[in-house]
DNA sequence: TAGTAGTGACTAACATTTGCCCACAAATG
């Protein structure tokens, strides 16, 4: 079993545990578990033979116990048990929107409710309005949203797709009279690669026209609840806006609040009641009587709670309030440090731009120089270059220098294939002529972890590969991860000097965020590349870095931040 | 259930809004 299985399964088991009606910590308890897992960096596998479990935060001696036992047998006797008093298919229920823990229950012990289907059954035979708590406008309400739940299912949607979404939202409604401030709040502001839903802000003292507007912007389809302060809405490609609209002078609170992560507002406002006030979105009230603290940016807030700012990347109470407390946050990388781009396509395979113009669109976008790193000829799809061509293009990258000037460089690069059986598409003396060397793969994404896991460490320790691009190859969303022993691939790049991508692609984002802490721990350097093929994709950078903010990493392990001497100079050092 | 203190017991996750039925469940971060 991997990671995601057995973090699914204590999911699992929190959610009958929570409608079987358990104690919440034991649930709660579960869910810690199941995340810590979710969010580890190593193979679970790899921990538990080393008889590390116990060192997860959140895993005591019992969870452990039963983790081993997944992992030996493939089953866990406790699962099966409570899999007979709570059938595991009744979790589905809490999938639809408007069905909780008590709901399932009920429906369960009166109808005899097990699953989705014989939910839908029993809603459209109107069983459900005879319930006690229950009428017919909720059961209108259920069966409205288990249409819904067909219709769009419950997916994440990619930060790629929604990101834009709610900035085009946001735009429409900073335009009414009487609003002052906008953001867009919640996960998409902690930059996670996937969004379960988009939260929007706005400060305003009249908050009825902005709620009016809002619920009647083109994007929606349904409005799922509206009051004073907060409306909700379901847009047509079935993602839900929530908009909250307060007062500017509170403006810290409620973007702090509504920023979250949860975990991390829990543990806020629990550090907040240890110091006598009770915090909410509205503001800090001292539960000794004082007046109200209002805040009007999250600096203050933050400050309030005697801690300096925590950047909505870091947010994730994966110990960063500890770090604050102790001020030992990590000084993580920022977008202006960034000043090159290692991976980029041209016309010669590709790319939209010929090799000049993607350098002067760099250059615009800040870079001072960056590397021209196209496919090689066995990717036949993207037109992937021959060891003529490739040396062709060595003369036109010549000349591009020469016309730019001083003040750019461009080194000649390559992403060449790592090829099925393990091979790179190019010999090492085609590599040895070029300034930057990318391996990575493209094909044969499903072989098995073993033969997958040992191409790319072929790669990494050729001494002419320098970087590996976006490792797993997934699309998020849209293709799983290869199946990668990822701790071996990481522990071979930090021993060999090898860099890793981080893909800014919000398609890719790959490494994703866990790796990257993984990385900052083994002292691997990352590179942050938009992998453009275009002069708009340079604009991608953002994503990349607040993926790589989420991750920890600093700019001395950022070889993006590097002046070009320095990145040269690690490339010569390298084995 | 974890964590802590101490080997069996105790404590531990906050604060709000909304809808719908008539007090509460579910939802939000």
């Amino acid at each position: 079993m991997n990671n995601r299985e057995v973090a699914h399964t204590f999911v699992t088991i929190a959610d009958m545990l929570a409608i079987r009606g358990d104690n919440i910590h034991r649930v709660l308890a579960y869910r810690r578990a199941a995340e810590a897992i979710q969010d580890l960096g190593q193979d679970i596998n790899q921990v538990s033979a080393a008889g590390k479990l116990t060192d997860i935060p959140g895993i005591g001696q019992t969870l452990a116990d039963k983790i081993n036992e997944m992992l030996t047998t493939g089953h866990l006797a406790f699962y099966d048990k409570l899999a007979q008093e709570i059938p595991p298919s009744l979790v589905e229920l809490l999938r639809v929107d408007g069905i909780g823990p008590k709901r399932a229950r009920q429906l369960y012990d009166t109808l005899g409710v097990t699953n989705l289907d014989e939910l839908a059954q029993a809603a459209r035979a109107g069983k459900l309005r005879e319930l006690p708590k229950m009428g017919a406008k909720s059961e209108a309400k259920l069966i409205k949203a288990i249409a819904e739940l067909e219709k769009h299912g419950d997916e994440r949607t990619p930060l790629g797709t929604a990101w834009p979404l709610a900035h085009e939202m946001l735009t429409a409604l900073a335009s009414i009279s009487g609003v002052t401030k906008t953001a867009v709040a919640g996960s998409a502001r902690r930059m996670r690669e996937t969004v379960h839903d988009i939260d929007l802000l706005i400060a305003a003292d009249d908050a009825a026209p902005v709620m009016d507007a809002f619920v009647n912007l083109p994007q929606v389809e349904s409005v799922s609840g509206q009051g004073p302060t907060k409306a909700s809405v379901t847009l047509v490609n079935g993602l839900q806006v929530d908009l909250r609209v307060l007062p500017a002078d509170r403006w810290g609170t409620l973007l702090l609040y509504f920023t979250g992560s949860k975990a991390h507002n829990v543990h806020l406002r629990e550090l907040a009641l240890k110091q006598g006030f009770s915090l909410n979105e509205y503001g800090f009230t001292p539960t000794d009587g004082r007046a109200e603290i209002l805040c009007a940016t999250e600096e203050e807030a933050y400050q309030t709670l005697g801690l300096p700012y925590i950047l909505p990347t870091l947010r994730e109470d994966r110990g960063e309030i500890e770090a604050a407390l102790a001020n030992n946050l990590p000084d993580v990388i920022r977008i202006e440090q960034i000043i090159s781009d290692l991976h980029m396509h041209t016309t010669w395979s590709d790319g939209k731009l010929s090799v000049l113009d993607m350098a002067r669109a760099a250059q615009e976008h800040g870079r001072q120089y960056i590397a021209i790193t196209d496919h090689s000829a066995s990717l036949g799809i993207a037109h992937g270059l021959t060891v003529e061509r490739l040396r062709q293009q060595a003369e036109e990258i010549h000349q591009a220098n020469e016309r730019l000037g001083p003040d750019f460089r461009i080194l000649h690069g390559t992403e060449v294939e790592i090829k099925a059986d393990g091979t790179l598409d190019y010999p090492d003396e085609v590599l040895a002529e070029l300034d930057f060397v990318i391996a990575a793969l493209h094909v044969s994404l499903k072989q098995p972890r073993e033969q997958m896991t040992q191409r790319i460490l072929n790669a990494i320790h050729n001494p002419h590969v320098d970087m590996i691009a976006h490792p797993t190859g997934r699309l998020i969303g849209e293709r799983p991860p290869a199946d990668l022993d990822m701790e071996a691939i990481l522990q071979a790049a930090a021993q060999t000097g090898t860099i890793l991508e981080l893909n800014a692609n919000p398609h890719r984002l790959d490494l994703k965020d866990i790796y990257v802490r993984r990385a900052m721990e083994l002292g691997v350097k990352i590179a942050i590349n938009t992998d453009a093929h275009n002069a708009d994709q340079f604009d991608l950078l953002h994503f990349g870095v607040g993926t790589a903010q989420r991750g920890w990493a600093t700019a001395v392990n950022v070889v993006n931040t590097w002046p070009l001497a320095q990145l040269l100079a690690w490339l010569r050092e390298k084995s």
